[in-house]
DNA sequence: GCCAACGTTGGC
DNA sequence: GCCAACGTTGGC
């Protein structure tokens, strides 16, 4: 799961109540759909950073709560809203989100390309803009190798 | 700050 | 339903 540091970051997840915080403002189809239909309540993500220098996995989080609508899109003053959803209806789904763990350092991009295994990811791929995906487990248990 | 790549929008 | 224009993303 990615996200802007300047933004929210890991460490800013780690502050927030009960290191827990909604996952909210994806407005993008697939990453939608990847909330909605793939996420459930005990599963583990890398927190990535993006748009920063160098951009890497910061850390890990859980997911602590079923997929829901997410609220900040029938906020006429939010940044996300989108009028087309409604309660019975949501077009958009979010998840609360729990800290986990913090690495030392951080795993960059770069560390990331020089595994063979990873290239596959949609974060590796030229011009992907995903900013949520999945991660198989053997992708999952080489990435925590390179934790430190 | 630049710009390539991509998704979305909307006129036709 | 095509596709040009536009806005956004995100590495560099």
């Amino acid at each position: 799961m990615k996200s802007e540091p300047d933004v929210f970051s890991l460490a800013d997840l780690r502050k927030a109540p009960a290191m827990t915080a909604h996952w909210d403002g994806v407005r993008n189809y697939q990453a939608r759909n990847y909330i909605r239909d793939r996420m459930r309540h005990g599963d583990l993500a890398y927190f990535y950073h993006s748009s920063c220098r160098p951009p890497g996995i910061a850390g890990i989080i859980e997911i602590v709560s079923a997929p829901y609508a997410d609220h900040t899109a029938f906020d006429s003053k939010n940044p996300h809203f989108d009028p087309a959803g409604t309660a019975d209806n949501p077009r958009w789904y979010m998840v609360d989100v729990r800290f986990r763990q913090a690495f030392d350092t951080l795993i960059t991009l770069d560390t990331l390309r020089q595994h063979p295994p990873l290239l596959p990811l949609p974060l590796l791929q030229r011009g992907n803009r995903l900013s949520v995906m999945p991660v198989l487990p053997e992708q999952w248990k080489l990435i925590e190798t390179l934790a430190r």
